[in-house]
DNA sequence: ATCATCTAGTTTCCAAACGAAACCAATGGA
DNA sequence: TCCATTGGTTTCGTTTGGAAACTAGATGAT
């Protein structure tokens, strides 16, 4: 599956980039020189990992301590077990969770943030809380756009949208490239 | 596909929340008593849009002030313009960002950030820099666990995990699998 | 002895989503 | 007329998502 990445490992060997994705600097004594914004830059596979709905849950379940798998299964209603088990393997391949298996009476499993995974919390908590404190806004600005297609604040699209930042309409040059 | 949540109206009828997602609190005078936790609640939804790479992405492009559609696909280098299309769609219809067309000589449409988009710029650049500055350590441990399955750190996935809600295991070992 | 239950997953299968490329419409210039 | 630019939509094959069923090891109940 990532398979086609690293078949380009001309590019991206072992964390050190060679051309693109950092262009002008050095190839040596480099540390993050990464650009998420450039195709095939490894950071984009981190991010479709940090970016996903249900990992950013489990990050966020994870945070008070290790827990079971079939506790993070109950607590985040509506993962399937399937989907909390890729999920889980792939934050442990990523080193963002420790995976420990206890032979109890039935087999216990826990799953816990590493130190790495730790730094990730934060703003993945900020932004679980930012969707349950804005849903309101949110669910407004659809109702918004649903009915009538006017937003809340431009009056048309294309009439007369002399906004702050695109007074000069006039002799403006869209600054292409 | 938003129906399947829409035929639940019972539930969720226009921001504000009926029976589950919290419970125990009152219905009236309620202002943002969500839980992500809850499946069917609508912040599942939001998270699905604000949790998405490219929309990350995206809402990180714009922090600098609007940019026309095709300077951003430009930027985000490997989208599609129909992956862009849509997701501009879904976060315009969300409020976080802004649509405005311009009658120049080429149509000239510019995409900005909303004040609501805007609250969660901080989160989403921290986010895409964490990705960037911490993309070494996760290729470190990937690498780790495809070549060996031993974690970096952990010789033995918590030596003595002893929690609260963890029933008293004797002589429990963390075997590695 | 067999059934039921707990654990933590995997497998199956179908629908939904992704993504690359082609296509579309409007307009202006060579 | 042909081409280039703008900002999209459509098509179609591949990939992924998710609900439910199934696996497997150990233990307790009937």
């Amino acid at each position: 599956m990532r398979s086609g990445y690293l078949k380009e490992s001309t590019f991206w060997s072992h964390g050190f980039l060679l051309e693109t994705c950092m262009g002008q600097q050095a190839i040596t004594t480099m540390q993050h020189d990464y650009d998420v914004y450039e195709d095939r830059c490894p950071t984009r596979l981190v991010l479709d990992r940090v970016a996903d709905k249900w990992a950013v849950l489990i990050l966020d379940r994870l945070q008070d301590g290790p827990v079971r798998f079939n506790h993070i299964r109950r607590a985040i209603k509506g993962i399937s077990q399937k989907v909390l088990s890729q999920t889980l393997k792939k934050l442990e391949r990523d080193g963002l969770i420790s995976r420990a298996v206890f032979a109890t009476v039935p087999v216990t499993v826990e799953y816990a943030l590493t130190p790495l995974g730790r730094t990730l919390t934060e703003t993945v908590s900020t932004l679980v809380h930012w969707a349950e404190r804005n849903m309101d806004a949110v669910l407004a600005a659809q109702r918004s756009y649903d009915e009538g297609r006017v937003a809340v604040e431009t009056p048309g699209p294309s009439t007369a949208p002399l906004r702050a930042e695109m007074a000069p309409r006039v002799g403006f040059e869209p600054t292409t490239k």
